[in-house]
DNA sequence: CTTGGATGAGACAAGAATGTCTCATGCGCG
DNA sequence: CGCGCATGAGACATTCTTGTCTCATCCAAG
């Protein structure tokens, strides 16, 4: 009442909330309701407003990371050309999310058994999809299941996204270090 | 006194603790002291009384990691004959070690900037090493650097173990699965 | 048999995080 | 100008985990 103190009234902006959120969550998974507020620029009382709590929190920050999965997998056409040039594309657009990813990919361990579940089983069913394309064009070998080549993918996104953060990788190289090493392997050859 | 109740004493063994405790957490990885110590079959105050604290457990399972990597590391003789064939070796040694790798792998993140990392570094020095030996003698390409390419092994390493926790891959296809996509990708080809 | 050591069970306080609440402030809108 | 709405700040109780403690029990060594 007497204090004339200029406070700075942040506007709630979801996207910009979530999106703060998971870049905190992607380097402190632990992090506290009251960091992720302070991360987004909002305080602890809007953030709760909006989100009931922490799970909510994760359940949304789950469903951003569903729809950029999917909106990178329509922006690469999988179905489109040789199976090797939309692995390229699918990994060139999925990059941004890797981040998010890697915390939803250490989360999920806690969603065991519940639900939402489907829309992970979607994206899933595309990459499958897609490698299964690819086996039987002829383009990729037959021994190394499109469950695994999936799971791999993942695997390598996520890997590749922390060794981004820390710094070990340079973002630059993404792309290309995931995709080589995910169609072509390690060993040299004169292949195509 | 007046009770008669025959108790089970479970004697302290710390190395089944350690690998419960692993096992536990690996799954989850933010179970409680108390569910850690229900799962190695002892109380939570004789847990307390070897482990001061959730900080030195997790300590002491990374000690455990470092200490199997290492025999791995030993045991696949990554000095001998083609590159290829010691990566073979030593993805089917460091299988064993998934779960515990996989725990780690995210909690490593907390560990930031603090010590106990010269160990990993010396894992990832050998592992570096032996990636640089297979592009000198020419069996692995150029283009994929060993730094890369060391954190690609761990990547899939972790996300192969987190799939065999799952049920999503068969334990006994991990080493191949493995081995097979870090070496020879996923392209089909006339090759070696 | 007796004694010392280690364990299991449980109580207890301290601390952290959460969820809920109130109140004052700032901003947009009529 | 005045009003309503959303925000920021902070207090508060609740819950969960942790760390510490005590005591009874069991086992093995002497």
């Amino acid at each position: 009442m007497s204090h004339a103190r200029y406070l700075c009234l942040m506007p709630f902006d979801r996207d910009r909330v979530l999106r703060g959120a998971a870049a905190l969550l992607a380097r402190k998974s632990t992090a506290t309701m009251d960091e992720v507020a302070k991360a987004a620029g909002i305080s602890r009382a809007t953030l709760h407003r909006h989100f009931a709590g922490r799970d909510v929190l994760v359940r949304a920050l789950e469903a951003l990371g569903i729809e950029e999965c999917e909106a990178a997998l329509d922006a690469a056409r999988l179905d489109e050309g040789p199976v090797r040039d939309a692995l390229r594309r699918l990994v060139r657009e999925i990059e941004p999310a890797a981040g998010l990813l890697s915390f939803l990919y250490s989360e999920n361990q806690l969603f065991e058994g519940e639900g939402q579940n489907e829309g992970w089983e979607r994206i899933d069913a595309r990459l499958v999809a897609l490698f299964r394309r690819g086996q039987e064009s002829g383009e990729l070998r037959i021994d190394l299941t499109p469950a695994w080549l999936t799971e791999a993918l993942f695997g390598l996104v996520v890997s590749g996204g922390w060794a981004v953060l820390d710094g070990r990788v340079a973002a630059k190289d993404f792309p290309f270090m995931i995709t080589e090493l995910l169609l072509g392997g390690a060993l040299r050859r004169e292949g195509p």
